[in-house]
DNA sequence: CACTTTTTCCAAAACGTTTTGGAAAAAGGA
DNA sequence: TCCTTTTTCCAAAACGTTTTGGAAAAAGTG
């Protein structure tokens, strides 16, 4: 009987709810039975042409869609992946992080998969939301960013066998799925480009230390000046805060041209240019005249500064779609050891790097 | 029989589900109905002082955590509230829409709420990734954001009586909740403080056309030249692209210039600010010295810049709280025509507002 | 002590799916 | 025709909670 009055609610038109179907009304309506209209709906070889065609038809025709929540439950997953960021780390900046979270989120909805996310203030609220979703049984699999050398996050996930992929990588022995970029061959890309042209003194405005990301670009850097016959000069190697990117390559720009023999080039990240143009500015040196700059990602502002900055390029998009595509296959039980992807950075000659004369 | 297998997984330590209890291994532990578990934890008063405490502590003890899915199906709500985001739009630029987001996110963890993430690449996937939401279950309620003035998804979602907030407002008649900004209080206080320290000459470079923000800004803007009994000229007016801030704001910089009686001071939105620097330097302006800038939004650039810019500042954490907390209310069907809040926008004076000689 | 009220507990139903394990009907083979 | 195989369908169980509607036990009342 209360079957029936939920049953008799369809198209009553009071609150939102009564505008939905479920299986058991649109089961009724065919005259067949809900365990039938699932298999129908799901293609199961069980269940004939002719009524899979006519199930199928109802189905659109009464906007039937099933619900979610019930689906979960009964399959066992939660057909959700989880995300946290952090904001205090100037992640956001520009383009290079929404790209890889349009990447992430479109792959996700093309698996019928949720994306949920958690902001979290700073490295222990970054912990605590992680483990409210793994925990709190409110995701299948994790993503994880910007990875730390030490990522006490590989380890808490690790520990319990639950699935992740990283974008990035961690000094970790077990073996886990990860996707990166290539910083080092990205660097020494532009490293020995720049030595072509005839630099000598290529100054490295590197990341914040303990991250992980900063390792690979020095690794290049050092192999690029390796491979052009250049010395390694400790002067010409700074480090700048993640939190304050502007502030602080700003200063360590001012600082390097205080050499005796200053750089004619400086690799960085490109989240740091404001501070590098605003030191030479300051130091009346012209980007792209005086000195060569190549910048890591290609934010908006590289593009539409004159000079322009040449740049190496991630590709965000399809690095995101990496992601998920992997995690997916880790959620279904395959070895994230399998899942070790590192891939190409691409490079965009543009203004600011020129032949000295 | 098959119950009892699955009772019996407990601390097999074989693959991460066999780590968690539920409900009624618990309650078999704790010798007791799985209701009265249930009831225990949720406080009712239907169970002992005694036992209560006794259940309480053993699900401490054993880490227990009720299945969200489980909980959800039951209670008929999906515990989570949907949030589309488009990349086209430079919203992520810096700190401001992080923390609107940081501020929704933690308010929405503290509900034991989840909030899931869409990205669409455009207003017509924005459209479609909002409606998989909703047609598809997926969500108790929306939370939607850069509102243009003719919106298509408030009116998808007030015919269908479906929660939601905005953040912003636009041009519909029937009651809906929002959190806005007030963006002409605050550009009527900029106008008059510019105006009282003797400036004459006034531009506005306001936000695209077809968003609802830039309305109130130019009402502000208005409103303030007519109090401090200054003229309205068109010729002080631009508007720039949402796509493309600092290049559109670049061109308009250059043109406002080339008026015979050009303006000594300009309002606009932060966003934009790279382009009228650009612009400026060009035409070998000093900001703060040859004209007076105060942006809307506090971005990084506008505190690290010298000299550093005036502001008008919007509490985006605080206003992400509150839209959530009205969305919870909404959700539980109170009526959403009661929460209509604008916000005040506090003014931050720095260097690049100055007295004119 | 007998009766009523309150306290404390629980069995069963329900949420909306998918999966399991057949059963009935149709088709094929002798 | 009778038996076997294949096709097509479905009743019931299961996923892990919360809620409903009592029932048993304890406490209060006369």
């Amino acid at each position: 009987m209360f079957l029936e009055q939920s049953g008799n609610r369809i198209g009553l038109g009071k609150g939102f709810k009564s505008m939905t179907i479920n299986l058991k009304q649109l089961s009724k309506l065919l005259k067949l039975s809900p365990t039938t209209v699932s298999r129908a709906l799901a293609d199961y070889p069980d269940v004939s042409a002719k009524t899979r065609a006519r199930v199928k038809q109802m189905a659109i025709q009464q906007g039937y869609q099933p619900n979610p929540v019930a689906r979960r439950l009964q399959k066992g997953k939660t057909e959700t992946i989880g995300i946290v960021i952090t904001p205090e780390q100037n992640y956001f900046s520009d383009t290079f992080f929404i790209d890889l979270l349009s990447g992430i989120s479109n792959q996700i909805t093309r698996a019928g998969y949720e994306l949920i996310l958690g902001v979290a203030s700073d490295e222990e609220h970054e912990m605590q939301s992680m483990r409210r979703m793994v925990e709190g049984k409110r995701v299948d699999g994790m993503i994880l960013t910007l990875i730390r050398e030490q990522d006490p996050r590989v380890g808490y996930l690790l520990d319990r066998d639950f699935p992740f992929v990283l974008y990035g990588r961690t000094r970790e022995t077990r073996p886990y799925a990860f996707v990166d970029m290539d910083g080092k061959q990205a660097f020494e890309k532009a490293c020995t480009y720049l030595a072509g042209l005839g630099h000598r003194r290529i100054a490295l405005l590197n990341g914040e230390p303990g991250f992980m990301f900063p390792v690979g670009c020095r690794e290049g850097y050092e192999s690029g000046l390796f491979l052009s016959g250049l010395e390694l000069d400790p002067d010409l190697i700074r480090e700048w805060k993640h939190k304050d990117p502007s502030q602080s390559s700003y200063r360590w720009t001012l600082e390097l041209f205080k050499n005796d023999n200053p750089p004619t080039a400086i690799l960085f990240q490109t989240e740091a240019v404001n501070g590098i143009f605003k030191g030479l500015d300051e130091l009346n040196l012209q980007p792209g005249k005086d000195v060569a700059l190549i910048g890591y990602d290609d934010l908006e502002i590289a593009r539409i500064h004159r000079p322009s900055l040449s740049v190496l390029r991630p590709h965000a998009r399809e690095a995101g779609q990496r992601v998920v595509n992997i995690l997916l296959e880790v959620i279904n039980g395959e070895d994230p050891g399998k899942f070790q992807e590192i891939h190409q950075v691409e490079m965009v000659i543009r203004e600011t790097s020129f032949a000295p004369s």
